[in-house]
RNA sequence: GCGGGUGUAGCUCAGAUGGUAGAGCAGAGGAUUGUGACUCCUCGUGUCGCGGGUUCGAUUCCCGUCACUCGCCCCA
């Protein structure tokens, strides 16, 4: 069988590439218009980083990480490497490495770039695919949550996101939580028999994910359950408090947004806030972003405390969600060399033409002037320019228009005929003849 | 890891209740000498995913396998 791309690794082909010069252009004129400025963590870190910040328990770390051996293990230096599945965790650890905190009490920080899971691919789901991601780091209060928001609504209706709505929910502090989750579970416990077998092992390990379970007779269970949000209400800690002030900062923003009780997130150092960004158009996938605060991981990182948040989009399924077209530019001028004679001053005529910025497409095939005009065409060049013996003579060409412009005639020299092309207006009539 | 669907020309697909296959698009050349588009004419290619089985004969039936795809789980 012919090489193939390693399952859930799609190439980017150049058709598609504008769409993502397009949407990679917005994050950074967005993002950098709210002050993130961008930062370039690696694609590989050390295992360990992800199993203390995603959480051990979680089914990124637990099975869906590309991990391998370094190679100093050769040399009785063992070191387990796993390539990237989230953004913010390399992030953080710059942020602490680099002793960021000394500099500023505010950082914000933008990424793009690949991630890559273990999954079984399907729509919208690849083993390696590409997120844009925004990190905050140092604001404790609900201001820059709701300016998160905010902000992603911004840039998610500029790239022509259709059927938007944004979730939110809290998960408090350590101690608030830990008391709805002790609820939680105590509300569970005498039903765990009739749980699904799924749900059973979650009510162990993150008894939060059995509200989540689509399983008909689990969820009749779930609605009666306590909701984690009222202990975060009641929170003596002021994630009650937080979580008020964001609903109403969003309010006022006029940010639209749903309270979802039950959202859940994958990753477990999220505190407090949590949201997601949902399309209804994107099929069972249906999260272009989620995100939420982690209070406390650049402390568990060996940072100062600092309190953070952020949030990462995915890219493939932001493109899915574009149904415009990016029609493709084609060359300024296509030179025709009519025979061969001419070719050689063709070359450096065009050669000159490029070297000034013009986009130059030369024929080499030795066809036909008639199908040297037809790929000029198809290729949605503006002008053409066809050159032989009798041109050189003369030392001047008719400067052909393709695209409903009038021809004119120019003089061969670079100079001269960069200012024709650049003057006129494609598929204008020309003003000045 | 578990289910469903699909695999026929570069692309999108049709097809024979078993006798080695087609249509559109794309591509190439041409319609008087060196000028695109519209129109017209001409032309090609396929191990019918791979490996077995049944059969005189299979691409069509059966089994296996691989790939792709959709869904579950979970996530961006």
């Amino acid at each position: 069988m012919a090489l193939q791309a390693v399952k859930g690794m799609n190439d980017v082909l150049p058709d598609e590439v504008a769409r993502w010069h397009r949407v990679e252009a917005l994050a950074r004129e967005v993002f950098g218009a709210h002050g993130y400025r961008e930062i370039r963590p690696p694609l590989l870190e050390v295992t360990e980083l992800f199993e203390r910040s995603v959480g051990d328990t979680t089914d990124i770390v637990q099975k869906e990480m590309y991990t391998f051996e370094n190679r100093s293990a050769e040399r009785g230096d063992a070191k387990r490497l796993t390539l990237r599945p989230e953004g913010t965790a390399g992030v953080v650890r710059a942020y602490v490495e680099h002793k960021m905190w000394g500099q500023s009490d505010e950082h914000r920080f933008y990424y793009l770039g690949p991630m890559f899971r273990h999954e079984r691919p399907q729509k919208g789901r690849f083993r390696q695919f590409h997120q844009v991601g925004c990190e905050a780091l140092g604001m404790p209060g609900p201001g820059i949550d709701v300016e998160m928001l905010s902000m992603l609504q911004q840039f998610l209706t500029a790239a022509g996101v259709g059927g938007l709505y944004f979730q939110l929910n809290t998960l408090g502090c350590p101690t608030c939580r830990a008391a709805g989750l002790a609820a939680l579970k105590a509300y569970f416990e005498p039903h765990r028999a009739a749980l699904c077998a799924d749900c059973q092992r979650r009510l162990d390990q993150n008894a939060l994910r059995v509200l989540d379970c689509k399983v008909e007779a689990d969820q009749a269970l779930a609605r009666g359950a306590p909701t984690v949000l009222s202990s975060v209400l009641a929170c003596t800690q002021g994630c009650g408090d937080h979580y008020r002030a964001v609903r109403a900062g969003l309010d006022a923003l006029k940010v639209p947004f749903q309270e979802n009780p039950l959202l859940v997130r994958g990753l477990d150092y999220y505190t407090r806030t949590v949201f997601e960004a949902c399309s209804s158009e994107l099929g069972s996938q249906s999260a272009v972003t989620g995100g939420g605060r982690y209070d406390r991981l650049v402390e568990e990182f060996g940072g100062q405390p600092t309190p953070a948040i952020g949030f990462a989009l995915g890219v493939e399924r932001l493109l899915m969600l574009q149904k415009d077209v990016v029609s493709a530019r084609g060359p300024e001028l296509s030179v025709v060399v009519a025979e061969e004679s001419a070719r050689s001053s063709a070359m450096v005529l065009v050669q000159g033409l490029r070297a000034r910025g013009t986009w130059c497409d030369l024929d080499h095939s030795g066809k036909s002037v008639k199908s040297q005009m037809r790929r000029a065409d198809k290729a949605g060049s503006t002008w053409v320019l066809v050159l032989g013996g009798l041109e050189m003579q003369a030392g001047k060409a008719t400067l052909k228009n393709l695209r409903g412009g009038a021809s004119k005639d120019v003089a061969l020299e670079i100079d001269h005929i960069q200012a024709v092309i650049r003057s006129a207006t494609p598929g204008a009539p020309s003003a000045n003849p």
